[in-house]
Formats: C-alpha cells, sequence, structure tokens
DNA sequence: ACATCCTGTTACCGCGGGTAACACCATGGT
DNA sequence: ACCATGGTGTTACCCGCGGTAACAGGATGT
C-alpha cells in the first residue's frame, strides 16, 4: 500500500516532468536545451537528471509515450473490420491523420531516432524501427496473407514491414511539406501502391511487352 | 587565366578540406567534432570556419558530394536497358549495394539529414527528400508509367517517389543491422511488393472474399 | 532526538561551436 | 622601393549546454 503510494507520487512527478518537456519541445522543437525545460516545470536541472539520468532518458521516455499513443491508433486500425485493402487504408490514414494533429511531436519523434545514441548499433530502436516491428506482426497475423498455401514468407514479412513503415514515413514528412495536398489523395495513392505496385499501372497504362 | 588559376587552388583546398573531414567521418562517425577535422587536415578550426562557414556549411558540402555520388550510381541503373521491372530491380539493388560498401557515409547521411537545421522549414533537403525527387523526375520519364492512356498521375507520381525512396532507404537501415540476410533476397522483397503490392500475394494466397 | 529520503538549490566543470585579433607571406600596382 | 590586398595560419577567448558536486531544508518514521 505504501509501495503503491510511493510509486504513485513518484510516476505522478515523473508525468509531471514529461509534460512539461512536452510542451517546452512543442513550442521550440526537439533541440530544447535542459535549462529551459527545468525552468518549464518550474525547477531546474539536476532534478531532470535524478529523474532521467540524462537528456537521453528523458527524450526516450518522452519519445516512448508519444510512439505508445501513435502505436495504439494504428493497431486500432490494423485491427478494424473490413478487407485488407480497407484495412491498408485505415492503417495509412491512421498515420497521417496522427501526423497532421501533431507535427511537432512528429518531428520530434523522427529527429530524435535519428541521433539518440550514434554508436550504439543493434540497441537504437529509432521511432520508424518500432513502426516497422508493429507492422511485422501484423503482417504475420493476417489472415489475408499468413494463410493459404502461398503464405508470405516470414523473411518477406519482415523485410515488407520496414519497407512500409518508411514507405509511409517518408510519404508523410513529404506532405507535411506540401500542405496543400490532401490527405485523401496521399491516402490513396499510397493504398494503390501497396495494394497493386507498378504492375497495376503499367500494365493498364502501355501493352505488355515483354513485362515480368 | 589567372582566375582559373585562383579558383583551381581554393576548389583544391575545398577538396583537400573536405577529404580530410570525410576521413574523420569515416573513422568517428557523424558526431565528429571540428577540432578533429582540423587536426586531420593539419590546421586549425578558424580555417575550417573561413571556408565552410560553419559546421553546418561543412557538412551540407561533404553530404552533397556522397548524394551525388550516389544519385549517379542510381540514375545508372534508373536507366539500364530492360523492362521496368528489371530497371526497378537494379536500382533497388544498386541503392542497398551502396549503403553496403559504405554504412558510416550513410548513417552519416542519413543522420545529418535529420539534424541539419530543424528550424528551416523548406530549405531541408535532406537525403531521402533528395533521393525522392530523383525518382519522381525517373517516373515522370518512365515510359512505361508515364505514356498511354491511363498514364500515371503527376500526383500520383511525386507521392510514389518519396514513399518508394523511404521504402528503401527504411528497409536497407533494418538490413544493415540484420547482415544474415544476403542483399538478393532484400532486393528481391522490396522489388515483389513495388511490383505487385499485397495483391500478387493476397490474391495468390486465399480466396477472394470480399477483397476489394 | 536523530537517521533517512525526497525536493530543491547554487556553483561549478568540460566540451564543442564559433569568433576576434593578430602574424606571416605572396602578389602586384604605382 | 613601398605598401595595399588577400590569402594562410595562429592563439586565445566567449558562450551555451550537458552533466555533476555539494550543500540546505523539510517531511517521515523510530
Amino acid at each position: 500500500m505504501a509501495e503503491t503510494d510511493l510509486a504513485g507520487r513518484v510516476d505522478d512527478r515523473r508525468e509531471q516532468l514529461l509534460a512539461a518537456a512536452d510542451r517546452v519541445v512543442r513550442r521550440e522543437g526537439s533541440a530544447a536545451a535542459m535549462n529551459v525545460i527545468a525552468a518549464e516545470a518550474g525547477i531546474t536541472k539536476p532534478i531532470l537528471y535524478r529523474h532521467f539520468g540524462d537528456k537521453g532518458g528523458l527524450y526516450r521516455a518522452l519519445a516512448e509515450r508519444h510512439i505508445n499513443d501513435l502505436l495504439l491508433r494504428l493497431r486500432a486500425a490494423l485491427t478494424t473490420r473490413g478487407g485488407l485493402r480497407a484495412r491498408t487504408r485505415a492503417t495509412v490514414d491512421a498515420y497521417l491523420a496522427s501526423i497532421e494533429e501533431e507535427p511537432q511531436v512528429y518531428r520530434f519523434l523522427v529527429e530524435r531516432a535519428a541521433v539518440e545514441e550514434p554508436g550504439v548499433r543493434g540497441q537504437v530502436e529509432g521511432f520508424v524501427r518500432r513502426f516497422g516491428e508493429e507492422l511485422a506482426a501484423g503482417i504475420r497475423s493476417e489472415p489475408e496473407l499468413a494463410a493459404g498455401p502461398a503464405a508470405v514468407d516470414p523473411g518477406r514479412a519482415v523485410v515488407w514491414a520496414h519497407a512500409i513503415a518508411g514507405m509511409v514515413q517518408a510519404a508523410g514528412d513529404w506532405w507535411l511539406d506540401h500542405p496543400e495536398v490532401p490527405r485523401q489523395s496521399v491516402v490513396d495513392e499510397l493504398t494503390a501502391l501497396l495494394w497493386d505496385g507498378f504492375s497495376g499501372t503499367a500494365t493498364d497504362a502501355s501493352t505488355r511487352q515483354g513485362l515480368r
């Protein structure tokens, strides 16, 4: 009981500090200094360091929270009722909607993922990587892809998953700089590409002169 | 004549400094300090700053050179003789081969692209973005996609281009951490995804129960 | 009363980006 | 011969930021 109280208080504190960091990051971008974050929380640096160890720790905690929020939305979209194509479309749309709602947070995630710890290999687990792992799980448990005699190869699943994660991320990143393009159309193009690939367009368009 | 001499000498100097920076970056990663780069070139900091303005300038110049090398290889692959599928495959392979040969350089490009200037919007022109622009030009001038009655929409072309750029980049990034996977198979998977998309697998695998 | 543990502070270190000020040496015009 | 110009090069410094040491209450339990 006392333990839960204590843990509760500590977690409240962490949450409160993270909230301050979040405000600063939204306001000033991912280059926010620990100084400023501490001031925003009404305290000074050492307290931040006591709670999060170092700047990486704070940023990791903050990123973790936002990534989890995002993954929740993506999971929800991945498991909606409907055919695979509809779920694909819903997932892409959920991703783009998320980054549209909070572009600052998205920027933070992407920029942090690249820098984090340039030396540590295999431990980085950046943002897109997490997204990819999630998709891999989704693909593996996808009835329309994982079942049947020509089931998708496990190796294929993981490569595809990370490829798709990067594809959606890059397209979304580009889209944030081109707000004149409606989200719907980006979603449509991406879904079309994921579903039919080039062959859907190429074979429609030109004569089948020795393709494949 | 005197001008060309002068320009030639200045460019030599720049090249020489960039070469030093390149060595350091390959040796120590993208977190290399200006101090160290200057020492590697046998000089001190202010000279670097005179030539490149600030650290961003140096890194941008260095990235520019490597990006150009990479784009040359990609352009070559994009324009080889053969069907669209073969060229798609060649381009993906060229990209993966490049990052396999010099992963340090690749890391530098990716990490720099994300950090560069977090404040400047629309000017960033990161590495993947450049790759995407290149692909967009390739797609637009692609006879099997751009010609015919169902020619690929210009908007579709640009979205696809950046999507594909991100897809290949992310898959390559993942692959660098999984060297046990042969390059061939990554290329195969990516080409398959780009060419047929899910429908190639899904419709083969499971019954067509209400897809599309 | 005292030990403990949390919260909080001020003041500092070290590193790295960036700059000021100055010194040297070639060129070349008058 | 003289000095302006413009490049190369230096030392020495500033400052911002990540990170830490040391110290000062103020609760709480025994």
